[in-house]
DNA sequence: AGTTTGACTGGAG
DNA sequence: CCTCCAGCCAAAC
């Protein structure tokens, strides 16, 4: 009896994927999240690369505020520079180290 | 059907 | 603080 799932079946992936998108657009403004952290919340503690694919390739995880979204060390997306702009704007602040001051900003749900 | 690829993570050096 | 590496796992090749 395993307590916990090791492989995804298509109506899990999908839960999955609307769990994700229903997590970020709960992080409040000013506010940042990392990948493991979503996908621990979605129930698949394993899946952080995939909940950092399904923002990367899902059409519609724009209009969420996906740019709060971090990896563990406060590292924002390859090849995303707007998304440190976007953080600014909202308040957010980065060291010099150019990663997120996770330890005033990183929000848990 | 086997291999490569990441918007990841934690640990080692 | 940085880079490198093994483990990770669905998706793309």
């Amino acid at each position: 009896m395993k307590d916990y799932p090791d492989k995804m079946n298509v109506e899990q992936a999908r839960a999955f994927r609307d769990d994700v998108l229903n997590i970020v657009a709960q992080i409040p403004k000013g506010k940042v999240t990392t990948y493991g952290h979503i996908a621990t919340l979605a129930g698949w503690p394993s899946h952080a690369r995939m909940v950092g694919r399904t923002l990367r390739y899902t059409p519609g995880a724009v209009v969420l505020p996906c740019h709060r979204v971090v990896n563990a060390v406060g590292r924002t997306a390859p090849g995303w520079s707007k998304q440190r702009q976007l953080l600014e704007e909202e308040g957010v602040k980065f060291k010099a180290n150019g990663r997120v001051d996770m330890q005033s900003h990183l929000w848990l749900y």
